[in-house]
DNA sequence: AAAATAATGTGTTTATTTTACACATTAAAA
DNA sequence: TTTTAATGTGTAAAATAAACACATTATTTT
């Protein structure tokens, strides 16, 4: 035992070596990110599943993932995944949970941080070379490979919840956009129906939606108004006060 | 190039000891847990912090924490090292977030996953052997050691956001306790004044607290009715849609 | 060209929830 | 016994959310 400046004792003093010896000791894990790629297309929420890359799996989906590098951020690391598998770029991009069961990969200790990415399918040109890469339906994604579907599972739950309270559902659409768009966005995230006039109510109110005096294009109905999202005034806000309610 | 049993053709195919070799090779990372421990004492909100074990930082204080073993869950690692330093058992721990910056350790590269723990400080003896462990108010809380300052703000943040949604305050609160128990806890955590009246409409029509017909001893005034939570109730509950609210 | 269709755009009314606020009651302290 | 400082209950007003109807516009059909 030893004291500090103050007199203190203070257990279990190590030196930075000590530290190092350790960090570098015999327990390290392999350290994957999975990323579960949102995009709305035809009105419908799919998800981005490539194919196993592992043989034993590979009649079976699975998430974009790879192991992160020794010297790279992980947040990095979901950012560089993304744009090597599918060549996207600046994309919506937030972590959500990370998986550590011992089994949860056949492969040997994985442990996995999983990221949620929302992607414009119109606006990016997405590089499906081949049969590897394809967009899903949110509702038909079933049986994935290693612990996917829970992962899956979770970050469908986490963009449903998060939708609400934050405005990254824009990241899914196109800059400009009628709310009929909007609406259709959420009622297939949220998966139920809502009214229209109270869904146009909410978001007039709540002023962050820019008229651009522009009209829908080639639509077989009457067209609707295009709007932008200000992302500058919502950035700018200052959070409310929510209630205690469960 | 391979074609799988349906003639498409497939890159990549690895096998499992391929994805092994992966898996164990150079890029391995230290991964650790970080426990925020909340505690609630004298009407303040508490976090427990320890003197950090690294010479260089004996000044600073910094979050429990410890390396991942090899075959250890990540949850079952959070609870060891709250057993460990603490001596405590069966304590409230939820997954926060991850944090993979590159130098955020000195030592070398950690990658750490943020827990946070809430312990009734009255029930659990905490056993506070020398001047490692020491609860600190919230609100004076500075210059943690490495990146734990960000970690606990994050935490922080995490537990005034939850405490509004899910029913965990109480694992802060001894089973039995007074409203004005249950309100000081909230006005604690969220740092503002609450009306006692609507507070108390607010949780009586939630319906989730049973009346035990006990009351407060030993207080210098008068005597509250206690109460329970009705933790069985509350799982039960089917989830209620929120709105969307940004 | 006229009529029918199917969408957009704009309210109002009602119900529910939240906020603001006042007074009687009880036990301890003076 | 009086004073004090809490607890416990209720009501009115304001804000928000839900339910609902009709006129307008461009397209499609007749």
């Amino acid at each position: 035992m030893v004291s500090d400046a103050n007199g203190n004792s203070v257990k279990n003093i190590k030196s930075l070596q000590a530290i190092q010896t350790e960090v570098q000791g015999s327990n390290r894990i392999a350290l994957s990110v999975d990323c579960v790629i949102f995009g709305f297309d035809e009105n419908k929420l799919k998800v981005l599943l490539i194919r196993s890359d592992l043989k034993k799996y590979q009649s079976r989906w699975s998430l974009l993932g790879d192991l992160v590098g020794g010297k790279e951020d992980i947040h990095d690391a979901a950012y560089r995944i993304l744009k090597e598998r599918t060549g996207l770029d600046d994309v919506y991009l937030e972590q959500v949970h990370t998986f550590g069961s011992v089994n949860r990969h056949p492969a040997g200790r994985v442990v996995t941080v999983a990221y949620c990415s929302l992607i414009n399918v119109q606006h990016h040109k997405l590089k499906i070379l081949d049969n590897e890469l394809h967009w899903h339906d949110v509702n038909s994604v079933s049986d994935l490979a290693f612990d996917h579907q829970e992962i899956f599972e979770a970050c469908y739950k986490w963009l449903q919840k998060r939708i609400q309270e934050h405005p990254l559902g824009f990241n899914l659409l196109p800059k400009k956009f009628s709310l009929r768009d909007l609406q259709n966005l959420y009622e297939a995230i949220l998966n139920t129906k809502m009214d229209r006039r109270n869904f146009r109510k909410k978001f007039f109110s709540m002023d962050f939606l820019i008229d651009i005096d522009e009209m829908e294009q080639d639509v077989p109905h009457r067209p609707g108004k295009l709007y932008k999202f200000n992302f500058e005034k919502y950035a700018k806000k200052k959070k409310k006060w929510v209630g205690i309610d469960f």
